[in-house]
DNA sequence: GGGCCTTTGAAGCTA
DNA sequence: TAGCTTCAAAGGCCC
């Protein structure tokens, strides 16, 4: 993926990432950030539907490709390609996003400076290069979460309390800002916190070690799968363990570090709910195809949003934790796809997997490939 | 119970 | 340096 700021301008991702849908004509959401769920939800349902109707119908009314059993679940790609014939009259008229590509490459260099902040013509009046955010969130409390768990949604005094959903009459799952799942703290360390920009520079003490001052294990850390040794009787275990702990076994105990979040993750855990609760959908897979082409739609403004958050969130995180590294958590995971595919690409010789072969070509040459029935 | 699926983006790795 | 790989979240599904 081309870097296109070597200064730090995150943003700038947003620029690779419109050039990656050019081809793809993907864009059907009728107005930036606007998108529906509804619509997603049928392409998603309609696709799912599909998936058992398509034996009697399927000439011309959608083509799916028969890869991988998740494939089969969530027979989606390429959304727009497999739909468009029968769908954009109806449905998708004249997508405000078929130039999108095109159109938004140059102008966005005007708003973005090289060190990644919006230039001021990008700007709205507050000289926070931020735009307020839409969706009740304070752009910046994501900095303050990381996990909804690890923490109980304390409500600051004065914040906000439980809101129904004026949409859904579903009350409203905790809010970011009210429930900072990202970042979390401890209700102290909230309390301490005048402002979500306070985090930004975050007086933090220095983190080399993996616990807030609260004594509590940041929320970005999640427990390692480790083997609870006996301790005897002490049970202030992340002290008194890691001085007894060899040297091998106090890494094996290395608290795990996540990763901080990238602008579309930020993007689909504040609007994932919003999701949810628009459609009937619950399998991520599917909510994040939903939410991958909203994504997409989102206006350059609205996605800058999440590009300055998961700036801040990287800043934050390599402030918080300024010896980790990805690559701390490389290999915690079991076993990757990509492991699987490789593995059968080997055992298929000149044959890839079909995820493979869709990895190298264009959404559109699947397409034609399975239209004309060449895979 | 753990891996897979799906999405995008950041960062590490490799040739 | 380009291209590939891994991980981050999430929750249902499948083996």
């Amino acid at each position: 993926m081309p870097q296109l700021n070597s200064g730090g301008g995150d943003e700038l991702g947003a620029n690779d990432e419109l050039i990656r849908f050019k081809d793809e004509g993907e864009q059907e959401e009728k107005s930036p950030g606007e998108g529906s769920a509804e619509g997603d939800l049928a392409d998603v349902k309609s696709s799912l539907v599909n998936e058992s109707e398509n034996h009697s119908s399927d000439s011309d009314s959608e083509v799916r490709i028969p890869l991988s059993h998740a494939s089969r679940r969530y027979p989606l790609l390429p959304p727009t390609a497999f739909r468009r014939q029968h769908q954009d009259a109806a449905f998708f008229k004249s997508s405000p996003y078929a130039g999108y590509p095109f159109l938004m490459i140059p102008d966005l260099g005007g708003h973005y400076l090289p060190n990644g902040a919006l230039s001021p013509s990008a700007r709205t009046s507050n000289k926070v290069p931020v735009v307020q955010h839409p969706h009740h969130m304070h752009p910046l409390t994501p900095l303050i979460t990381y996990s909804n768990d690890r923490f109980s949604p304390v409500t600051p005094p004065g914040h906000l309390s439980p809101e129904i959903d004026p949409k859904t009459g579903i009350p409203r799952p905790p809010h970011p800002s009210e429930l900072s799942p990202y970042y979390p703290l401890s209700p102290g360390a909230v309390g301490q916190i005048p402002h979500p920009l306070g985090w930004l520079v975050p007086q933090v003490p220095p983190p080399h070690h993996s616990l807030h001052t609260s004594g509590i294990p940041h929320p970005a850390i999640v427990s390692p799968v480790v083997k609870q040794e006996p301790c005897s009787g002490n049970h202030s275990p992340n002290l008194n363990t890691k001085q007894s702990m060899p040297v091998k076994k106090e890494e094996e105990k290395k608290p795990h570090v996540k990763k901080p979040l990238n602008a579309f993750m930020l993007y689909m855990k504040e609007m994932r709910a919003k999701v949810v609760a628009e459609c009937t959908l619950k399998e991520s897979a599917a909510i994040n195809q939903i939410l991958g082409r909203r994504w997409h739609s989102l206006s350059r403004e609205e996605q800058a949003k999440y590009y300055e958050l998961a700036r801040k969130e990287r800043q934050l995180h390599s402030q918080l934790y300024p010896t980790w590294s990805a690559r701390d958590n490389y290999g915690k995971r079991k076993k990757r796809k990509r492991e699987k595919q490789s593995q059968e690409a080997e055992g298929m010789g000149s044959t890839p997997s079909t995820s493979t072969q869709c990895s190298m070509m264009t959404p559109w040459d699947v397409v034609c490939q399975y239209a004309f029935g060449a895979l």
